[in-house]
DNA sequence: CTCAATTTGTTCGTATGTATG
DNA sequence: ACATACATACGAACAAATTGA
């Protein structure tokens, strides 16, 4: 199989033992090394990827530096954290389940500058309203951001209650508010990376993965209400999809 | 903003030019400058990222030799490629849309040498079949690998039809099974990034984003009688999740 | 037509990082 | 630990093409 890295190597110029640090990361992570184990020596990690020996050194100097592994001369390289508990934040997919999640968030709100554009609507997602407030926050679970979000509410829905939509989560807001009828709630999800501005506020990498997820609610008259444009870490989302909400597939056919 | 740029640079030590080939790529596929548009000046990149004027050139070969821009002496640099029609690869989130949707894929079966240990489950998948059969398989669109599955099917299920799961999707030929009852499905998705065998399979660089989906059938008697472990391209997914699926919310109370 | 402003292209020297054996 | 080769990043100066005044 590995004769293949340095072809593969090729598709990305990132450097080698960067991206060897990463695949070993990654197996611990995944748990194929748990808490104390001892990883492979390095004799066969140069072997399973054809690399100099140093340079895997370089790689796993990287892990010891975050604290992954802990280095014995003579013994091995052993995993010196455990890393469960991350993927901790469970992205909702239907209203409800979301809205419990996210009510007792408080998000930390950013000074918006400049005028915002109106967002940006797939036409099966209704209609724009006339104006639009802009909102801006990070998702913070102690100290750690997790999401940047960007929130078009349109005016009269804004008005109805300025001080909650500044002080909580706007989604949670909204679905309190009286007279408000949600006729449809829309989301999609892609995988994105990291821009300057998420990398800073979410205070990770510069092109690190993320999850972009764009939601719209849109009211009975088919005009865009909210429209949330969501920027999350994406080591922390994990998503559960139930296959058969809608009922047992017919299995007559 | 972007006087945080080298610190947010040195949180990852991807080389600086990359990093910034990646925005500007993002950019373009982002829409922010379309077809023919002239992006930023060298002198207006120069400044925006902080960094040395051959640095941003640097980036902007790597997008050249990509086709994904044309520059011309004196009048500036120009999206020469439309980089529509992509996130093509829709994510279902209900069981018979997802059917429906990889029902005609032809999937490219691979070898699979050793013995490959039990699925992993959840406590909440259900059970563990007695035994599996494994199966491993690349999905394509054309002559581009989307997805690499992993497919454990109990013994039993796979005995009914073995040249049907060898030559078509599995989730396919499961829905279509006389008498086996499909109680519960359930699907995982966390963002994730391709090792060594994914990055060649799928033809795309070691740590590339990519979807991994972890997808459970249990029958009737809470056996977990399908247990997929497929990992996509993280560039062609994209995930719509209807919010109201379930109803309206109740905005009663 | 010429000139100046704009914009990309080229080259140098230097320092540091990456990867090998 | 060392010697070597190549890649990355900087700043600065200069060259060449384009545009419009």
């Amino acid at each position: 199989m590995t004769e293949h890295l340095v072809k593969t190597y090729q598709r990305s110029r990132v450097p080698l033992y960067l991206q060897v640090a990463a695949i070993l990361r990654k197996r611990i992570e995944d748990g194929h090394w748990a808490l104390g184990d001892k990883i492979s020596t390095l004799e066969k990690l140069e072997a399973e990827f054809q690399i100099a020996r140093v340079t895997v050194r370089q790689a796993i100097e990287l892990l010891q530096k975050e604290g992954l592994v802990d280095r014995r001369q003579g013994k091995g390289t052993f995993v010196a954290r455990d890393v469960k508990g991350k993927r901790w934040l469970r992205l909702e997919t239907d209203w409800d389940a979301l809205i419990r999640t996210i009510e007792d968030n408080v998000p930390h709100i950013l000074p918006v500058a400049t005028p915002v554009p109106p967002p940006r609507l797939d036409p099966t997602d209704g209609k724009l309203a006339k104006r639009y407030q802009y909102l801006r926050s990070v998702q913070s679970r102690g100290d750690e951001p997790y999401a940047l979000v960007g929130v078009h509410l349109a005016k009269p829905i804004y008005a109805m209650a300025p001080k909650a939509f500044k002080t909580r989560t706007a989604f949670s807001v909204l679905s309190e508010l009286e007279g408000v009828a949600i006729a449809r709630a829309h989301q999609t999800l892609v995988i994105g990376s990291a821009d300057t501005e998420a990398a800073h506020f979410l205070k990770i990498a510069l092109n690190a993965p993320t999850a972009e997820v764009h939601c719209v609610a849109v009211d009975d008259k088919g005009v865009a209400i909210y429209v949330g444009e969501i920027i999350y870490r994406g080591d922390f989302i994990k998503l559960d999809i139930d296959l058969l909400a809608n009922g047992p597939p017919d299995d007559t056919k």
